[in-house]
DNA sequence: TTGAAAACTTAACACTGTTAATTATATTTA
DNA sequence: TAAATATAATTAACAGTGTTAAGTTTTCAA
């Protein structure tokens, strides 16, 4: 089974390459202006050929998530060492801010795009890095809790808004609507003034 | 000059025919669904007349917003006759995700998508309503800080991160991304405990 | 070497936003 | 009232999109 084999991962090679310059397309150029004949000139096949390689579009930026759920956990590798579960959530939402402001065209399709959920929803699968992420989040918050930090409440529940804030600064923050609220050039401050705050206020007297 | 005034007042009402059927087919298709062709065929229109009308795409949808937020105000009306400044903060929050839920295409419209801005930072124009709802929340913060029942903070800061945290709420959900987080048919409740949870933490005890 | 299976491409369809050139309809002037 | 002009709306077209069906080339086993 041999050349099988090898034929499976020049398969498996080639679903890559569309996978990787797909997501250089993407993040040089931006979510709407990638086209499935841009990514075919770049990969030199036909753009009919990545039909066989996936089922649309959409399941192409599908995979690309999954590469940038693997970036934002690498963000998160030294978070371990932290051992105040607070300070822990901390560093976890001022990591969360950078990669949003520092890779807005992975943060859009991952988080903002419907395109990869359709994909998601259709294909029955899921996230497993992204899922991963979200663990974390509540089981730092289960550990605070523990410990007495914060006050009592469901996991879910803070374990969602805190996610929600950092969403919701970054998500505002990459369509330009905060500058409704501050001045352009204090927006990325004022961001971590906001976060800083929340786990300020959150934490136990 | 009855007649100049006649014939201006006709190019209004043909501009609000089309912000009309283009955001009545925009609530029923969805943003992504709508093309200047389908809104041509709705006013009985050639779709390139439309651009006798409005510069492009996104001008029409930049104007749809203003509606958006119109219809946002008046889910505030009540609001006034709350005089506990934190009660009233999280009547503006409950209300804020009701509208979201209840009108997703219009969130999309508003807070989502990147076309309207677009438009709005070309035209070098603002939003009269959306700019009045956050200075609301402002004021509300601002009031509420005055009367010691939250820590002193910088308003921006806090409005910010109230603003960011709704936003992330709704944003997710619509983009169903909560059922990650929670079963589906718990999205909602868990939602309005989160929102419940942050005004309760952020009340100066 | 032949025949089947796999990999790939060409041509085409039905769309999209948008522009230039053209026609029809009012309005103003001679 | 008739001709000239300005305004309004349309047709035709361009360059692009995602996607499918049909046809071609390549690869590999018998």
């Amino acid at each position: 089974m041999s050349i099988v084999d090898r034929k499976e991962k020049q398969k498996q090679e080639i679903r890559s390459l569309i996978l990787e310059e797909s997501m250089k397309l993407f993040v040089e150029e931006g979510f709407s202006k990638v086209s499935v004949r841009k990514i075919a000139e770049r990969v030199q096949y036909s753009p009919t050929t990545l039909y066989l390689y996936f089922k649309d579009k959409n399941e192409i930026l599908f995979h690309c998530c999954e590469s940038g759920f693997g970036k934002m956990l690498e963000h998160n590798i030294a978070l371990g060492l932290i051992s105040d579960p607070i300070e822990r959530l901390h560093q976890m939402g001022v990591n969360y801010l950078s990669f949003g402001l520092e890779n807005p065209e992975y943060y859009d399709l991952m988080f903002i795009q419907e395109a990869p959920m359709a994909a998601l929803i259709e294909m029955g699968a899921g996230w497993s890095s992204g899922d991963q992420a979200l663990e974390a989040l509540k089981m730092i918050v289960q550990d605070a809790m523990d410990k007495g930090l914060l006050v009592p409440a469901k996991v879910e529940t803070v374990a969602m808004a805190v996610w929600s804030m950092v969403h919701g600064l970054v998500s505002l923050a990459i369509r330009q609507r905060l500058d409704k609220l501050v001045p352009a050039e204090d927006v990325e401050k004022t961001m971590h003034e906001s976060l800083d705050w929340l786990l300020k206020t959150m934490k136990k007297a």
